[in-house]
DNA sequence: GTAATATTTAACAATATTGTTTAATATCTA
DNA sequence: TAGATATTAAACAATATTGTTAAATATTAC
């Protein structure tokens, strides 16, 4: 059985707050889909959209505060990568709302159970 | 089977941005949590704070753009309620992230059912 | 060493967000 | 009708967001 001291809490507020807010536009969202196939260099990820390079460095660096990205540094390049954890830190936020739009447990486990059969 | 004109899509770029906004403001999640027990008009839901009723009045209204809030007028009194369709939207767009953080679709399973035993 | 490449920083401008206080509106109540 | 109640609208101020262009930095290549 799961004891206290294990038991995930929600994030705290402040993590929250940058993570939705990090999600809040499409053009980052957009960079962590692209993230989403791998990692990749600020320029191959800034290349798709009609902004200027450092307006897409500068989401970049949101998407990083809220720690939906990390970058590792190799030379001039700065090779970025998808960090899921704080998604999955929304997912537990959602969970307390999850019985609102879902009937009951089994339905989750029979839309998961589904969705393995494509 | 799934057919193609039921499987549910993503919600579009400019309804996750209204959703993924609103969420990202702490006094609205947590207006969100008060509804969460049960609808309340909107005295009573700026009671808790310490901004001022307008402050309140305005988030309300960012909920309800974002239709996490609906809004049923009786009188001089607004009763709002939850509305929890746009979170199933961003757990359909998590859904892409999952397995990010979780090895696989059998451990969701297993999550899940585990959680019905408590 | 000079030039090209990868990226950020700086300096701005345009908007958007958020909170305040003071009306304005509409609806009950006595 | 007069006053209390519930709520929004208006007008502002402070700050944050987002994009632009023109440097500044650092690194690699010739």
């Amino acid at each position: 059985m799961l004891s206290t001291t294990k038991m995930k809490r929600s994030l705290p507020d402040a993590k929250l707050d940058a993570v939705f807010h990090a999600l809040g536009d499409r053009t980052r969202r957009a960079l962590l889909a692209r993230l989403a196939d791998g990692p990749a260099m600020v320029t191959e990820l800034a290349e798709p959209f009609r902004m200027s390079l450092p307006a897409v460095s500068r989401h970049i660096r949101v998407l990083e505060k809220a720690r939906l990205v990390a970058r590792n540094v190799d030379g001039r390049v700065h090779r970025c990568s998808l960090r899921a954890e704080p998604l999955a830190g929304i997912q537990q936020w959602l969970n307390h709302y999850r019985h609102f739009w879902e009937g009951t447990l089994d339905s989750l486990v029979a839309y998961v159970e589904h969705s393995k059969h494509e």
